[in-house]
DNA sequence: TTGTAGGCGTTATCAC
DNA sequence: GTGATAACGCCTACAA
């Protein structure tokens, strides 16, 4: 916005309302109690002369700036523009703005993104998972920003997590496969340095594997960007695999897909050949043929807890710290019983 | 961020440099000669305090907020959120923070928003489309803030556009099938209230097939949100009909892939039975089965494109008021030539 | 090259 | 219930 000296202020408001600038902020403010035709003169001065506060100033003065800052990293995974969606939507009901930055994954990118954000008066940073520079929180809680990490359930000391266990998550989908009498298993994780997610779920598949004694050497798990040929790519290999594996667990619905499509290319049956699960219930798993058994993720539903929680009073947040969601698993075609030989 | 006695401000920084306010506010904004020494020295005590610029302030006192906003219908739909990753990662690279609205597809909804980011010295905003209220725009010309449109190339006066005509877009596809030798058409188009990109695709879809002489009354065109389940509920709708159409153009992958859902469901072939054609060249369109013909629209370029458009001094602005991107069609195999009967 | 001083638009603290 | 008045933290002439 340009500066204009025609751009009227609140001092023109007052002017036109016949009375101090004090009186207008009480009245814009809502506070404090003001007479009944004061107010109504203020409204409707300010209505005609088409004001519109400056947020800056007030920001500067009130030490509230009603701004939240998010920190995700990437916008094209459907997984995290949809708990922006809920995020943004919830945040806006109550007129606060909603600061949106990608870390490309990057925990390094992710620190100067957390320093931009406190320096445009962020009065909280949601984050996604539980894996960030010492020096990120650290700054955060030095300027006394609340911060929120999402799609885990661990939080730090000063911080929230609103979000499940994502090795509890491996875990069920390592159960679900070997109650279908599945044994020559594999993985197709998301990259797991420095994320913590796609470490829980594949720490968690493997463990589960392992109580069931199934032998780990045998089980081989890829690691691929969260990209459809990634998927694509690392399911290639498993099968070119002595022994390619009867079930592949993958980290993500995209990778899933990418499997999928690897297979139909090449003719391998899915699930007759070999059972494919995803992770995230993301809308391409009900497009792909054979639709994708998977666990859902309640993307959604975390943005609108995520800005509940920074809605909240700090007292009230008291209560909010921890939030595990529920993770539910979704069977369709993907996958099926190995058969008995 | 909560105020604090001893949140390091410009003047400790100063202090702790041994000099004035000004010549640290000078070595922050790179701006006028500083001796290095005292360079140095700033630099040193900032790194030091743990020093942060206030952004409210800087902003009201200089004018400039570093600040831009986007108004988009959802971020659920990917061809947004790729767009608004592009531009989000191109305006970072300048230090620019988005602050980012979603509209539901309601204009009105999009004046509120409007309301908000001026308020928040937003210094210039992206909407999506050219629908806009009038009193949106005039707020925008009236506060000075610099707007662009975006897919869609028709600007108005005093805005920029970026993007691509969505009535060419749908005369090309209609050539397409129309060449595929394809005579009983149809179409499920996007709700095209308030929705310009909606309505000129469908438009130039019809427009190209009654220059080819196909009678428009006997083109059934449907209409259904962005959904999977709108294009399952529309596609089984036209199959019922007596004559069912032998090729459907989409106004979106979206509807296109909830088609061929449908047809998969109840055992109609595509392509054999009838062609299917999408529009946007989503990630999805890889991914069903048969893959999907589609026209591809540059997303994430648009977004750069935004970003440059708004990072642009106003002189630079001029060459750049209207950018027309190139639409390319994809074909795979949803769509095959109409068979001799 | 550096420092001083004034004010950006608003809100909070007082008196009245 | 209302009005002066003084900041909030910073930038930017202007002066030195």
């Amino acid at each position: 916005m340009q500066p204009d000296s025609t751009d009227p202020k609140l001092i023109d408001v007052a002017r036109m309302a016949g009375c101090s600038p004090a009186t207008v902020s009480r009245v814009l403010n809502g506070n404090s109690a003001v007479n009944d035709a004061a107010r109504i003169r203020v409204i409707h001065a300010a209505q005609i002369l088409g004001y519109v506060p400056n947020g800056s100033a007030r920001a500067l003065r009130s030490t509230k700036s009603r701004l939240v800052g998010a920190i995700i990293p990437t916008l094209d995974h459907a997984i995290y523009a949809t708990m922006v969606d809920g995020l943004q939507a919830r945040l806006s009901e109550k007129g606060v703005s909603l600061i949106i930055n990608t870390s490309t994954y990057d925990i390094d990118v992710e620190y100067e993104q957390a320093k931009l954000l406190v320096e445009r008066g962020a009065e909280s940073i949601i984050l996604v998972g539980s894996t960030h520079r010492p020096k990120t929180l650290a700054l955060l809680r030095q300027k006394r920003v609340a911060y929120v990490f999402t799609y885990t359930n661990s939080a730090d000391s000063d911080g929230a997590a609103i979000g499940f266990d994502n090795e509890r998550a491996g875990q069920t989908a390592g159960r679900f496969l070997l109650d279908l009498g599945h044994t020559r298993l594999a993985m197709i994780a998301g990259v797991t340095l420095d994320n913590d997610r796609a470490r829980g779920r594949r720490d968690g598949f493997l463990k589960e594997l392992a109580n069931s004694g199934v032998e780990l050497k045998s089980v081989t798990v890829l690691e691929g960007a969260y990209k459809v040929e990634s998927g694509y790519a690392c399911m290639e290999a498993l099968m070119a695999l002595p022994k390619p594996p009867t079930a592949v667990f993958c980290g993500s619905d995209i990778l899933a897909a990418g499997a999928l499509k690897f297979c139909r290319g090449v003719g391998i049956m899915v699930p007759d050949d070999v059972s494919v699960m995803g992770f995230d219930n993301l809308e391409i798993a009900e497009l792909t043929a054979p639709e994708l058994t998977t666990l859902e993720v309640p993307s959604k539903e975390m943005g609108r807890i995520a800005a509940d929680y920074v809605l909240a009073t700090p007292l009230q947040r008291l209560h909010m710290r921890q939030r595990e969601l529920a993770i539910r698993l979704v069977v369709r075609g993907s996958t099926r019983p190995l058969p008995r030989r």
